[in-house]
DNA sequence: ACGACTATATATAAGCT
DNA sequence: TAGCTTATATATAGTCG
């Protein structure tokens, strides 16, 4: 992408080495803000330079939430992959969840039916595992949405708080007018926070 | 990079989001991988679909191993924080902040000015190191009372956020009912949010 | 929903200052 | 060291099957 196309490989020459991570780095960054914004998706990206410098971009909130959220999957899958048994890999089951559906209704509503040996049975249940898998992180993401709501309502709320406030301030300037000097000898509010 | 300019916000088409995703996010990786060999430093990546899979790439040994270096920089960053706040606790070593002010002053603008020896520069120096430490323990101080202030105007409002949470908590245990109870209790409305 | 295609838009390796 | 420019290599948005 460039005046030369460059081997795979790393680059031999420290200077020209630099340049370009300096360069690539810059890239890799800007193309992850444009999927997170592009596709409304979380992401997050760590670089370790050579020299132990750390650079990092994150979608949402902090990078924080995301190793949360990244070690909440992890633990998901490690429980479905130990009631797995060793089953296989976590591919993505080949049914969809209204088949897995109607194949176990079937087989509870219906004594007689008798399509499944035991083969199939350990199949279904793999598949129903990843089901599950994928249930719970759905779950687990219509949770995060839901506090990300609740987090924006209580943003209105604060905004709201303060627009209150300050009318009442203006009120009460305008109220004590005539009795005091006036606004000029009244120290900044802000400057409470501070002493 | 197509046949037409993207404006840089969410793809409103929920289709060809899902396609921009999916190439964009190859695409991503590839460079990710690209930045690791050619630069050889350690990437770590982490995409979050809307629909809650993940998608990682790692240039090392582990997603976990490149986690835990990120832990390590941010401790030795807080470190380094704290050891600055507390910097030498040494007294006020005589001097007003203006007073040194007005030295370094004459010593920058009056090149001939020759009043001080090596002495008075160790001295002076000695001086200015402490009053760096004590506005920087300053500025901690007063960003730390900003922020319990901050804290404690946003606790009602948190009150309110937790209750709410609860709420939502409960709706989604009664809709979710199924996952963890028995197939007794499994009301096939549950699916509609999986699909 | 998945690939192949292709016209464009971007990224970037060298070169230059 | 660090930008800026330019020629080229890549990435990808839209389209068709």
């Amino acid at each position: 992408m460039g005046r030369r196309k460059l081997e795979m490989k790393r680059i031999a020459d420290k200077s020209s080495r630099q340049v370009t991570f300096s360069k690539r780095r810059s890239g890799l960054i800007k193309k992850a803000r444009e999927l997170s914004i592009l596709c409304d998706v979380e992401v997050a990206l760590l670089v370790f330079s050579s020299h132990g410098r750390l650079f990092e971009f994150c979608s949402g909130n902090s990078l924080t939430s995301v190793l949360e959220r990244y070690q909440n999957h992890r633990e998901e899958e490690k429980e479905s992959k130990d009631a797995d048994a060793q089953g296989s890999t976590s591919e993505n089951g080949g049914k969809s969840h209204a088949e897995l559906l109607q194949l176990v209704q079937r087989l509870v509503e219906e004594p007689d039916y008798e399509d499944f040996n035991v083969t199939d049975l350990v199949e279904l249940e793999k598949d129903l595992t990843i089901a599950l898998t994928q249930t719970r992180n759905r779950k687990t993401q219509l949770m995060m949405e839901a506090k990300m709501s609740l987090q924006e309502q209580e943003r209105l709320l604060r905004e709201e708080k303060e627009l209150l406030e300050k009318e009442v301030a203006t009120l009460m300037a305008n109220s004590s007018a005539g009795e005091e000097a006036g606004p000029s000898s009244n120290p900044p509010a802000t400057l409470n926070l501070f002493q």
